[in-house]
DNA sequence: TATGAATGAGTGTTCATTCAT
DNA sequence: TATGAATGAACACTCATTCAT
């Protein structure tokens, strides 16, 4: 895979997880962009809106980041890495596949819930990216949804069931990540209680009939 | 609710059914229209994106409709529209509420999987709509929502069931629209059996369990 | 050899010599900018100063021509033709090779003295160009060099000469084409008395000594 | 004539020839720039390329100079008054005007093709320099132009000849300058060679016919 | 002695839209 | 019914330069 252009600067020699001011100063961009990306699109926002939320001359945003894609690149990189190490250290050590599922499905929707904006562009700008950066993110929601059909698979191993792992996935993904388009904090429920009733309909709906004749 | 602006020639002068020479270009026009948006995004396209895949001047296709923003206006509620009446003929005569919500689903892939670049720009395209424009899609959108509010809760009573029908209608609709983003005809199902396994997982997980305790 | 990209309208239909409003248009631009270009370079001049001098938006212009580059190679382009064709009808009929070069002298001369601002732009804005707009303008100069080294050659076979035909025309391209550093038309000879002053210097240098021994 | 923009560091503390640390890392961006210059021109070249070429930060450029503009001027005194130097070296002890202006053209044929980027930025960017700066390198040339003026002079007193003096310089120049347009050291031959085939066309040229008729 | 961080002004180009014809 | 010609505003991005450190 074509791995995205190197950022202008070396990694930061600092210790373990020191961050640099350099760093620092580009999360707080990152973050600001992610509010507009949110609420205009990537192509609707101008890098004015952006100079304009982060308080930043126009020129001097492009010390920290190249492109107005690179800036998109980085914002769906750390918000796919970030879940995806979250789930993976959630999943240690739970065996019951229902169970993996239940955590799935949480580890998503709190993470969505938490962060609204940037899911929603993780979501809704999947399409804007080229090339490199394009695949590099690809590459990471490959492995995101491969964890899924894993899971997936396990359960229909170990209950004995009959689906197309391929559609219920992506009913999953489905169900989940359309929460952007009408997710209201005062008014609906929290990411546990949620997580609980979308796991439900799901298992449910995966887990009853259509089972193996043996 | 505030009204979309009127366009430049309301005045039908054909009778009843018959399609003025006006309006069959305007259709040719919105086609393409629509493939270009779902290809590009509706902030991406160009009106020279609309000029070139129309064959129609710059300037010409001002003559059909009097912004980019009407013209998308006009993809969505035409798609909507359609939606909706052809639903409504569908459930004529039919009583079982799950069966009703069979066809609900049905109906909407049906209609998704034959018209997929509408489907997307309808999907994706929902907020870049503003004010008349916005409020009057969303009027539909919301007449749509509430047959599906409405099939649910008798699907409830019927069967005393206990569940969120805000969030299962919702997690339907992510199910279903969610799809723009990973059907591949050469790949995937047709539109009759993504409905049956959709209509399966959604039923079954909204069916079972969670009884009202009498 | 690459063709320059097609300019975006159709070849004019019309008869001969015929030229539409927009190829006058597109004249009177390339006339602006040759002066602009003269006076501040290629890269030195900006679009803005390019519309301020022919009194057309900047935007404008865009309508005529699709770049910045594009307008430097229609105006090497056309100089350099211009060139070429008068050369070779005055070339017709002529057989005495010296008289061939003071033809060439003065030619190029005429043509540079009536056309400073093109001659200086094609003289010294030569490396601006690129890739197939280059090889276009290039293909013409090679052109033009030929021509020259064949009259040369001509001179060395009919008076039995000895020299470098590569040095000797490319000092002659030098001491012609160096006139747009210094040449004051208050102040220095005219075309014709410069040509003869020239073709002096460089027949008799050519001519002199260096013959062929038999 | 209005001096240029005195250096940020007129004080030499160093005794007499001896250069200091500032001198020797000023040399080197110089000759770094001169390439970057040669190569995409004055206007073309960013003070980001000079930065990649040198290998120094762009803020650290600005400690050895103050502008873009004096790094031009720099390279072009130092080229213009190293050949005049070299020139009055070279003539010093040589009374015949013939074989004085070969030693011009030949000073001045070795110094370009030892040199060619540092020549072709005198010759190309002569007119970049603004104000004090462009004063101050004329003043250099205009020195270099009369004294060929002068050893011309001195040959048409001499050998009793008659042609347009300012002509004749300029035409040399030309002859001599056009060499960046053209010179490829794999092809063409060495300054020596070159200098004396272009001193025979020039000196035979100019010393053939024409006599003052007495 | 040198740099990281920042900026205002400017770059070439494209945008949706208009209007006389 | 349709277009050629034109525009003001905006676009992403780069420029030479500065200044605290």
């Amino acid at each position: 895979m074509a791995s995205a252009p190197a950022t202008r600067r070396p990694v930061s020699r600092a210790r373990a997880v020191a961050t640099s001011r350099f760093d620092r100063r580009l999360a707080e961009i990152v973050s600001h962009a992610t509010e507009v990306f949110c609420e205009k699109g990537y192509e609707g926002a101008s890098m004015r809106d952006l100079s304009r939320a982060s308080g930043m001359s126009l020129a001097g945003l492009y010390y920290y980041f190249e492109s107005k894609e690179r800036l998109l690149f980085l914002i769906q990189k750390h918000t796919f890495t970030t879940i995806v190490q979250r789930l993976k250290s959630r999943l240690e050590g739970v065996n019951d596949p229902e169970q993996q599922i239940r955590i799935f499905i949480l580890n998503h929707l709190e993470y969505f819930l938490a962060n609204p904006a940037s899911m929603k562009v993780l979501s809704h700008e999947a399409e804007a990216l080229k090339n490199g950066f394009a695949s590099e993110v690809a590459a990471i929601k490959r492995e995101y949804y491969r964890i899924c059909v894993g899971l997936l698979d396990d359960l229909k191993r170990a209950r004995g069931l009959q689906f197309s792992t391929r559609i219920a996935v992506l009913s999953l993904f489905g169900m989940m990540n359309w929460i952007y388009t009408w997710h209201n904090s005062r008014v609906d429920a929290d990411a546990e209680q949620l997580a609980d009733e979308m796991s439900d309909i799901f298992l449910r709906g995966v887990m009853t009939g259509g089972k193996v004749r043996r």
